[in-house]
DNA sequence: TAATTTTTTAATAAAATGTTAACTAATTGT
DNA sequence: ACAATTAGTTAACATTTTATTAAAAAATTA
């Protein structure tokens, strides 16, 4: 599963192309490369990654550009994106985030931690891919048919609701920190604090606030 | 904390062994020292390093080849390694990462820079540490969704109070003094002493007193 | 394009959390 | 034992965080 995941270097460096590459192949996964922003661009299509890997500091396109770009695009809006950042440009975690970045990883890159955090960013994204519905107590939720039923009731939700609810409920109990939150519904807007207090309300308000649990300074969590 | 770090210096030259020893007591590490790469296989398990220091170019073993060996070993493939290399062996950048390293310096040596580099890379290391839950007796503490189990109960605890107890909790038996506590948990404000009684109080108000024991004119120390 | 719905923001209220001050209790050193 | 020091307690106050509205902006649909 994981290991037919198909993955596009980025990097302007050849050699790193090369590390990169012999260490994820040697993982069983599918390599491709490009050594720039435009060339990238250009094999989105015909490679169509699971996993983009891309080096923040390139000539001419940097890699919160090239990410950007993917990002508007209506068929990878949703690819993973993972930068790679020299140790020194701590800026970047803030910029890469924003762009739309899924994870980073700093140079010099570990072989170890490098596959491990590959094959941890590809799980979590099954996981949210993983169409199953999910059954908790009264409360069943399936994202395939963007349904939610309620004691056997549909109740309608808007996407956003939607989204935020699915989340909070793929790990029941857990508590989801606001930045977890953000960074997973928001991926490429940048929204006030405000926005999720709203939207869980408008939550709250369908399916009852005995579910949604407030953990103040922290986030919400999801329980029965 | 970091002060109490064990560094095990490996390096055939005996003056710079010296150097760095003298350089790193300074800043109160515990030094250990061998000149080959067998001897510092041999001290591993009685030193039981947390950083270990290697000189890539090594007569008989070289850095990587110890390196590499150490990662084979159970209990020693986290910890950390930084290389020292020459600046014109740069291809050891890339060996030295594919086996294994953590960071590297080059030669020459400069003290100051050293010292930042080797505290920089085990403040790293108990951070990403800095996860996975804390079970010590009957209390679960879990730092990922902010959950605290009391004989399987879930317990509320305010943000501060949580980074307090989660604090305490890390290192059980030891006893924090209050300036640990304020210069951990209070890293960007200024706060009274008796702010932190208060949320001791309040701690105890909710696990009982019989585990957060006052040490009077020292600190706290969270015991079973 | 207009109408409708959804999403976001802004303003303000409410609630929870954090800090301090003032006082009391306990401990320690002499 | 007694003064000095340190910690505990409480309640008031300050600060921070979240909830609630309504209204504006953006997106979607008819």
């Amino acid at each position: 599963m994981i290991e037919n995941s198909k993955i596009l270097l980025v990097d302007d460096e050849e050699d790193i192309l090369e590390f990169l590459s012999y260490n994820l192949k040697k993982e069983g996964f599918g390599i491709d490369t490009a050594n720039n922003g435009i060339s990238a661009l250009k094999k989105l299509e015909k490679s169509k990654p699971d996993l983009i890997i891309l080096d923040v500091m390139m000539p001419e396109m940097d890699g919160i550009e090239v990410c950007e770009k993917i990002r508007e695009q209506e068929n990878f809006d949703d690819v993973l994106i993972l930068f790679l950042t020299a140790r020194s440009e701590e800026y970047s975690e803030l910029a890469g985030f924003s762009a739309g970045a899924d994870d980073y990883i700093t140079k010099p890159i570990k072989p170890k931690l490098l596959v491990s955090r590959v094959n941890a960013i590809l799980k979590r994204k099954r996981k949210m891919k993983n169409d199953g519905p999910i059954e908790i107590g009264e409360i069943q939720i399936n994202k395939s048919n963007h349904k939610l039923l309620y004691s056997g009731k549909e109740i309608y939700l808007a996407r956003k609701e939607f989204n935020l609810l699915y989340y909070l409920m793929t790990v029941p109990g857990k508590v989801f920190t606001r930045e977890e939150i953000i960074s997973t519904i928001w991926k490429d807007a940048i929204v006030g604090d405000r926005t999720i207090d709203v939207h869980i309300r408008k939550i709250r308000e369908k399916i009852g606030s005995q579910h949604i649990k407030t953990i103040k300074g922290i986030g919400y969590k999801f329980d029965i």
